[in-house]
DNA sequence: TAATATAATGAGTGTATACTCATTAAGTAA
DNA sequence: TTACTTAATGAGTATACACTCATTATATTA
């Protein structure tokens, strides 16, 4: 059984990670480990006894928000496999969690290369269901001859340019929760054959 | 008659913003300014002789770039006015300049306000002159009926995106130059009615 | 030629940050 | 209860940078 000691240890391990997700969210990558460890409540020594250095936590960060993503993105394509609602359930997986896939679109260049690896395994995770929802109407010829890649790359550029632009788009508010719905219908228009 | 000093004076300047465009573009908006002092064969303080602050050189460095960038695409844009040769031309200019604009969508962020208004200045110019090439086919029904800002949201979202990724689609060259002919074909074979 | 003005220099200063390590406090085992 | 182990602490260190300023070298003016 787990004595008090590991129970505290993960206890505050816990606490650093879901600190750094929120103050990372919030100031961006490049906000300082004393910010962390002031907002968990923490001393600044702490978040280098669970991990040695930032890359580490970052990377450790990036590992969990990867799986979640994955998760959610899998559970909920089970229910339907039409391009609609999968470009529907694509923008609420990343509402979801729009505080941190924002930063990481916006600072990608600054990240570790391993950081940026999981990031676009993350895409290439949504690309395989794209492909799955996408396919039957390929068949049916309901799609425009365009190599799918390209489809799914017009996507994604232009779910990240809102991203990236989102304070042109929608000041103060979550630009995907406002742009929804304007996305996908533009989006399935122009695929449309 | 301009005497020595003011000459001298001026050419310190210009090699100070041409070594800046040069290193920025290379090692990103992060490079310190010692390493453009060195690239430039200057001194460090000579920098803060001619610009108080980095904000001052960045200000400046994209008043002429976006300067340069639009008188571009107004004096070729005035050859031709349809819609392909338009995109086509959009890319032209952003190969010749591909170093830079390649930081600038990369490191928006970081930039300080007054320079990602520029930068989105340029794209505000970049979409009259969409709008000038894609209005005939519009009113001709040969466009598929989607508002324009979201037309011309996807061409940019696609080819920042590009941009984003190019390790990605091609390594160590110009994804600009690489991908420039299925960027527009897939472009135009998607909004065409 | 001598006096003055100024562009350019580069060692020096201040600040922000990641990371260290001797010390403390609290759990665990004898 | 006592000795041992270790999570947590936070003052301290090293580094990287933007920016300063007294000094130097060169042009301009009298």
């Amino acid at each position: 059984m787990p004595g008090k000691r590991q129970m505290q240890k993960a206890q505050t391990k816990r606490k650093i990670i879901d600190t750094a997700i929120k103050v990372y969210s919030e100031q961006g990558f490049s906000a300082p480990t004393i910010a962390i460890a002031g907002e968990a409540q923490i001393s600044h020594g702490s978040i280098f006894v669970h991990f040695p250095t930032v890359e580490d936590l970052l990377v450790c960060l990036l590992e969990e928000f990867s799986q979640d993503i994955k998760s959610e993105l899998h559970s909920l394509s089970e229910s339907g496999r039409n391009i609609e609602k999968l470009l529907s359930m694509h923008i609420d997986v990343l509402i979801k969690h729009e505080g941190f896939y924002k930063r990481l679109t916006k600072e990608a260049v600054y990240l570790p290369e391993e950081v940026k690896n999981t990031f676009i395994a993350i895409q290439s995770t949504v690309s395989i269901h794209f492909l799955q929802a996408l396919e039957p109407e390929m068949r049916a010829g309901k799609i425009k001859e365009i190599p799918f890649h390209m489809l799914f790359n017009t996507w994604l550029g232009l779910v990240h340019y809102y991203l990236l632009n989102g304070e042109l788009f929608a000041p103060r508010e979550s630009v995907l929760a406002r742009c929804k719905s304007s996305l996908i219908e533009s989006f399935l228009a122009l695929i449309k054959q």
